[in-house]
DNA sequence: GGAGTTTACTTGACTAGACAAGCTCTTGCA
DNA sequence: TGCAAGAGCTTGTCTAGTCAAGTAAACTCC
């Protein structure tokens, strides 16, 4: 097939308001406008490109959501301090993670009952003192060897069945999030020694640093669970990467 | 002033893609599609709320890049699976958070100097080995209380003038995010013991555990940084939320 | 029955306009 | 001089349409 004049020359295989984004992008890379400097208006970047205006602030919506640019009406566009490098941390459910690396997950439950909410968890949870909590402690092994311990405390107002579920099977992390499809979550992430159980669960020195990961996850109504993930140190890091 | 008849009666004060995007928001929060199912068309949706496409199209691209939905040409939108939870972890500049506590922020210089690089250095920063390379040794301070050890090597080609910067006004990040605007960078988070010299910098036990942060930035062409962030963990925490 | 074609529906991308609202500078009037 | 009005810029949002490309099911022909 004779290939026609606009197929032998392809002006650009890429869509135009990726096309904008990339110069963009490119001129923030080279230092063109400065942190805080002026960048160029719509109409200039519409005349520049010959493109229409909804394209053009299609670019712009999308650097300005990916925090390259900020943007305020009456203005123009302003090139962003990247004061923070912001990074996804992606906590993924663990077994995805293990099998994920070709390694074979296996989890051992110590603990799956009822309880009466103490001080700590009823404030965690939203509930009463002394009124009714699921709690699971749960080892999960890569390979045999222990790598993390769950100490998850949940809301039986969100997840009824939770006890009834077979967590050598189904991580609880994967459990509920069939249960309570969207959420709001917050989490802390520290070092620190292993509390004593914890050390022989993870058959770890009760000295080995550990991430501790803390986690509270809340529903549009209520809280659903608050979770206590221990790691060895020297078994498990987080890794993760920034691309603006 | 006497309000007429749309002020009174506002039909919605909020945006229509505002709208669509919360109708979806909440069928989804509620369960009405669950993971993998499909969910109403572009064109429902533009009989439903009575809009034009373009305003269906943003709310539905607004929520796929916030990974709520996932989309394909030819089959439809559906309910994303959320298997994994990813947060936004910010890693911001250290005088700020320190500063934004209200607390008092000091760095004191213990190193900063021209060396060769070693082998690790060199496969980390592009270089060969036995390169010029800066290297800088500080112990940042919360209200005279040390808080972070940060090990840092520096290719002399992305910041020539970087040994010139005063650090006790400016922190390396600071100067090195205006020095080198744009670019990539790769971090994990683990937790460990610390060197015997961060040890008796950060006034710590040799057995404390600490959050050690080891990151590495690069530019377009070249590597710009690689630092060991090591910080006391019974002083230092990072917190964070995710919002859908 | 099986293979290719058509059709209907979906998302992806774009155009050329419109009005609203926020900001700044200038102009004109008291 | 001081203040208010307006012009002229900016972004924010929306409309009503177009063409393209991908998928799946129905249909036609051998």
């Amino acid at each position: 097939m004779l290939p026609s004049v606009s197929e032998s020359l392809p002006r650009s295989t890429k869509a135009p308001y990726i096309r904008v984004k990339e110069f963009l992008k490119h001129g923030l890379s080279v230092g063109q406008w400065t942190p805080g400097g002026l960048m160029p208006s719509e109409s200039e970047l519409v005349a520049q490109f010959g493109v229409s205006r909804m394209t053009v602030t299609r670019a712009l919506r999308e650097l300005q959501s990916e925090g390259l640019v900020t943007r305020s009406q009456g203005l123009g566009t302003y090139a962003a301090h990247l004061t923070r490098v912001s990074a996804t941390l992606t906590i993924r459910d663990l077994h995805q993670e293990i099998t994920q690396r070709g390694h074979l997950h296996h989890a051992r439950v110590h603990l799956a009952r009822e309880e009466r909410a103490s001080a700590v968890v009823a404030s965690q949870l939203g509930l009463v003192i002394g009124e009714r909590v699921f709690h699971t402690l749960i080892v999960h092994h890569e390979n045999q060897l222990p790598l993390q311990c769950e100490d998850r405390y949940v809301n039986p107002a969100s997840a009824p069945d939770y006890l009834q579920t077979d967590f050598t099977q189904t991580t609880p992390t994967h459990y509920l999030l069939q249960v309570a499809p969207l959420w709001e979550a917050q989490y802390s992430i520290e070092a620190g020694a292993p509390r004593a159980r914890e050390a022989r669960l993870l058959q770890v020195a009760p000295t080995e640093p550990c991430l501790i990961i803390v986690r509270r996850t809340v529903n549009r109504e209520q809280p659903i669970t608050f979770a206590r993930l221990v790691h060895p140190g020297s078994r498990y890091r987080i890794e993760g990467q920034f691309k603006p």
